[in-house]
DNA sequence: GACTCCAGTGAACATTTGTTCACTAGACTG
DNA sequence: CAGTCTAGTGAACAAATGTTCACTGGAGTC
């Protein structure tokens, strides 16, 4: 990051302490969509008018929280494609990486968690637009898998399509407290993993869409 | 159903009201959660103070959204079951009957889209208890399945837990207007078949849990 | 036919909301 | 150092909210 002048600097620490106010005010329970204005102004620490010197709207605001956690996400995307030749298998290090991310960045993949369908509209575009970004790269780094290689583009885009499908619809379990003890093999990473060896098992046998199996 | 008095049949008839309403003000993509209760009463024609003659709460009409989805869910297992050996193979034809439920209750299974994530914490609970019992039958139902029989215990969870995750995490697409014309073979049925086979096929080839394939 | 019950009414309340406007003080610029 | 620019203030507003209370009128019961 540059130097930049403290006039500006401070500017933008006011600016994410909003952003910090509203995903805290969702740790219990709470959508964005149901917070007030006021109630993130307050929680940050500003009067409600201050607000407007950084967005004009609720509805901004939340575009910066995907797009905040949008970054996160792609920079762990990034950790786990350098890590891709580790031992143990390559789901095994992406899920720890990927876990680890969430467990360092609760609160913005908690408003992910909670939005990606709950929100209100130019949210959940928005959304939208980043889980195809994503999907898109996982098309790329799918066509180079040497196991991979029966597939054609539609498959490719229909298999990247579950997995990102599956990890987002892990992430609430993945932040909510776990409630009762689990059973041993049940962690969220173990069932994660298994679950997504799953899937890659099932691409690895697959052999062509629109297939039958009477 | 048996035949209800008339005075308590008009009662239904306006819980009903409310509950159509709280589901109507959701279509332009809003959340349960910011719904107030005066919308929903202004929305079913009654004063807002005859709200509190069917329910103590906003919370307590989403828990009421939330069994009427359940049930509706529920019946639609329970057809799937019953044309388990129909032509064109199982997973083709319970995709089937499931997206014609889902289109003929559109807005039940909205709300539960929108809400099994997102919803105040009550109604999280009550969809998560929901899940549960859903995904405890699949596990009954794969217990069954000859070409299943070298799965345990933990295993058949694991497994039945990613089908229950996928088909919610699939809701969301099939309720929102698909937006740009779709290429051909991207037909929301057709991709969710596609992905579930994914899902079997690597249910057959499995070999058993905490295997590595370096 | 008199009596009870209760789904729905309508007025009233204290709060909270989003947004406006004129303002201040302190960091930036020349 | 004089002057501008702007992040944050504080008062004020109309509108909406959740909840209370006493009420009404028609269906249910004896």
């Amino acid at each position: 990051m540059k130097p930049l002048q403290p006039r500006a600097e401070q500017k933008l620490q006011t600016r994410h302490a909003l952003m910090d106010a509203a995903r805290s005010l969702m740790d219990s329970g709470r959508g964005f969509g149901s917070l007030s204005l006021r109630e993130v102004a307050r929680c940050a620490g500003i009067v409600p008018t201050g607000f407007y010197r950084h967005f004009d709207d609720m509805d901004a605001l939340g575009l910066a929280l995907v797009a905040e956690v949008g970054e996160t996400f792609r920079e762990t995307i990034r950790q786990v494609r350098h890590h891709e030749f580790e031992l143990g298998g390559v789901i095994d290090a992406s899920v720890r990486i990927f876990l680890d991310a969430v467990a360092a960045n609760r609160s913005q993949f908690l408003f992910l968690a909670r939005e990606q369908y709950g929100g209100s509209l130019p949210v959940r575009l928005a959304v939208g637009a980043l889980r195809e970004r994503i999907t898109a790269d996982l098309v790329a780094d799918l066509a180079q898998m040497p196991k991979l290689q029966h597939f054609d583009t539609p498959a490719q885009n229909v298999l990247a399509d579950l997995v990102v499908k599956t990890v987002f619809a892990t992430l609430p379990e993945l932040i909510d407290p776990p409630a009762r003890a689990l059973p041993r093999h049940a962690t969220p990473e173990a069932k994660m993993i298994e679950q997504l060896r799953f899937i890659f098992i099932g691409a690895k046998h697959w052999q062509g869409l629109g297939q039958h199996n009477h």
